[in-house]
DNA sequence: CCACTTTTCCCCACTTTCACCCACCAGGAC
DNA sequence: GTCCTGGTGGGTGAAAGTGGGGAAAAGTGG
């Protein structure tokens, strides 16, 4: 499972370390491979295994709703396969790193089965968004019989 | 399978380069040879294999239903076989550059079986219009199943 | 049918990017 | 202090992408 925040540094060649307590996750797997998508505000990395599960999941929806084409198009297709290197980093290319806007400080943000990537300040903004809507949240959760 | 998203350069002769991660795809099946036809907003490239599983399907549709006969006589009819000169580009006749808004910079999206080629400005746009959407379709998503 | 232009293909050369390796620095444990 | 671990930065050779010249092929017009 993958827990916790953590702020790491991208550097000049658009690498980014791993924190040790995800890779360790990863190595339970027994596959250190990731694959890294686009979303519309940061980009996910998930354990090769869990996104073939959701891939699957994608395929035996509806090829012809359109709104299945989008989420395909932009979800789907970003997603590759990385192999962190010998200091456990992967290279981030530079189409996901523009679309989700990574500058330097970049938050790891632990989401059990996979982790998101943001730019820090973009991070920032949304945790304050979310806070404000923490109210409202609690009372759906509710609903959803948490 | 083709994934992820790709930035190359057409140049002056209309000379594409395929990503090496996609050509390997391609010298996995034995067939290095690729049709690339003319969809909506964008080119769409199958290898061989693919597309001839494709054509079949469509032969087995009524030839008088007009729509099949738009759907031949627009998708279908421009699927034109190109193989990769040596050093792994294909050449993009000018009518299908025309079609699909070709300038210079070029965006390559892995589609898993096929992959589409853009015109980056238009992919940028159509992205964006996508991500705006973004909330909608994940709640689509979300009553699909996933 | 022939001359001419345009397009296509093949080759070579240059530039940029990537994968791999090593080194450094900071902080915590001993 | 030293040792270890985790994160950061940089150099280097190979690979990928880019651009252009020139011969062959195809198309065009008289």
């Amino acid at each position: 499972m993958f827990t916790g925040w953590v702020t790491n540094t991208l550097d000049a060649k658009g690498r980014l370390a791993i924190p040790a307590r995800f890779r360790e996750v990863l190595a339970q797997k027994g596959d250190e491979r990731l694959v890294v998508t686009a979303s519309d505000k940061c980009l996910v990395a998930y354990p090769i295994e869990e996104w073939n599960a959701l891939i699957e999941k994608v395929a035996k929806l509806s090829q012809f709703n359109p709104k299945v084409q989008d989420f395909r198009r932009y979800f789907v297709s970003s997603g590759t396969e990385y192999s962190l290197d010998r200091q456990g980093r992967i290279l981030i290319p530079s189409s996901l790193r523009e679309t989700a806007g990574l500058t330097g400080q970049v938050q790891l943000v632990g989401m059990q089965s996979n982790f998101e990537i943001w730019d820090k300040d973009r991070w920032l903004q949304d945790r304050e968004r979310i806070r404000q809507d923490f109210g409202d949240l609690s009372s759906v959760m509710a609903e959803l019989g948490l």
